[in-house]
DNA sequence: TTCCAATATATCGTGCGCGATTTAATGGTG
DNA sequence: CACCATTAAATCGCGCACGATATATTGGAA
């Protein structure tokens, strides 16, 4: 029985993946630079963007990741006067956090990044539709074999 | 003219790529954790498998990483007892990375990773082939554009 | 030969990211 | 009411990851 032929890095589809973050986050620290925001930060203002006054768990939710991350991260925004921490009167368990009026305009500042993105990745809209299609569907698989 | 509606970070192809990969550490864990390894060691040691005997520098290029990541790294695996660290005779500016017995041996307690790997993919050689095609272009094109 | 720019690695500081634990509040159940 | 499992954040320790800087070696150029 012959020897598996020698396996690199660039065999390997999570290498692929590994190395796509990397690029990604080289391409976003330019851009978000300017707002004084790292990648995480900004994923973090998209949400809040999107619906303001969300508990940090809700938070951590929508990006997969834990209270642990997250919470000092959010010190660090509210250490830049982007957001707020409160207690939520109804559960105080909860910490609900809100953007400033600081952080509701840099929604402003934020807005020409998303077309930025786009354009550097040398796709159409429709080519990027399927490839999302195809990262959403091995998401599924993998998660799903825990 | 009319707002954008407004962005998630399930609309962004990066948020896709970010959750792709807490994906596939999430998978590689467990099946890590017998070897004792952290996903950057094994692909330290997947490039030394493939090409044993090398400096810290090609090791860097191979994976994209900075000195100032790898070297506590490789530190901590030459702690593990999987490499030893040397000066290169020729140019001692250079630390050659080497492979122990113990680290060659490993080899074969890790060669039913990339199988199970695959398989949580649910999707076959040919589907996953397609998919780092179009990773490989998406990666082309970020790095062109800095 | 002496100097110096380039190269290779190491070090330092900051910020994720996660598992494990802690603290505090909540909502039942006995 | 008292007890307690559950839930939500926060804290701690460790390991990436990177920019900036430091240190040492090398290979030329003056």
């Amino acid at each position: 029985m012959p020897h598996d032929p020698k396996l690199t890095p660039d065999d390997m589809l999570c290498f692929d993946v590994y190395a796509m973050q990397q690029a990604f986050n080289r391409l976003y620290k330019p851009l978000l630079a300017p707002l004084g925001l790292t990648y995480p930060q900004y994923l973090v203002m998209v949400v809040l963007w999107s619906e303001d006054q969300m508990p940090v768990g809700r938070i951590g939710a929508r990006l997969g990741l834990e209270s642990s991350t997250l919470t000092p991260l959010i010190k660090r925004l509210e250490l830049a006067g982007l957001v707020t921490r409160s207690r939520d009167l109804q559960d105080e368990r909860k910490v609900a956090v809100t953007l400033t009026q600081r952080g509701r305009a840099m929604e402003d500042e934020a807005r020409e990044i998303p077309r930025c993105v786009e354009a550097s990745t040398g796709m159409d809209s429709a080519e990027i539709a399927e490839l999302r299609g195809r990262l959403a569907r091995l998401h599924g698989a993998l998660t799903a074999a825990e």
